[in-house]
DNA sequence: TCAATATATGAATATATGTTCATATTTGTT
DNA sequence: AACAAATATGAACATATATTCATATATTGA
């Protein structure tokens, strides 16, 4: 029944409360979630989601720097799209979890 | 291939980015992680975990609060256990993630 | 090279959060 | 009622975080 329980060392728990706090902030959970459905440039996350190009910025940086997002230049247009489907895997089941409340 | 693109709600929106805020912190990761294996009371908890007696407490009413964990009283101990299967798994299954690093 | 567009950056600010200490509360026992 | 044991609570503190504003950088085209 119960999982032996093995305890967690500091880099394991690193990533995963890394990975969880990506996960925790509206603005990257709707930012990620406009992501599951394509790419998308900085401008059209920001005017799509009411946000402001520099907070949109600033976030994907974050995201970008735990490798969940990834992006591909096209003259000065940048298009994101996520860049780890397990993560992404869990926030969309996560969401489904909460929406049936 | 991409998954349609349906926009959230406000309420689903805080109840994920609460869920994942809970799974952000180590402290709490490690209680969740150890509670996985069983029951275990709020000493045991910080006793296990080299943690302050307080300290564990704080984070259980957090957990508790978001249901993620349930308590049996037992005389003047109170034996703290899960609440939650899917979150829970959610967790085991990042830990695993994490770890094959 | 200049202008226009898209994006990134850094500082400032306000707010949220985790831990600690001291103490309160609750339950059971004598 | 008095005491001990287990847990909860609240205030204080230090730190982390998200957003905003102003500005910098980079790319393209004329």
């Amino acid at each position: 029944m119960e999982k032996e329980y093995e305890s967690l060392d500091e880099e394991t728990l690193f990533i995963v409360s890394q990975t969880f706090k990506a996960l925790s902030d509206p603005t990257r959970i709707r930012i990620l979630h406009l992501l599951s459905s394509g790419e998308y440039s900085v401008t059209e996350i920001a005017n799509r989601l009411s946000l402001l190009q520099s907070t949109v910025s600033h976030q994907l940086r974050f995201l970008k720097n735990l490798r969940l997002v990834k992006y591909r230049r096209e003259g000065t247009t940048l298009y994101y799209s996520y860049d780890d489907e397990h993560v992404l895997n869990i926030l969309e089941q996560t969401i489904r979890h909460a929406r049936d409340h």
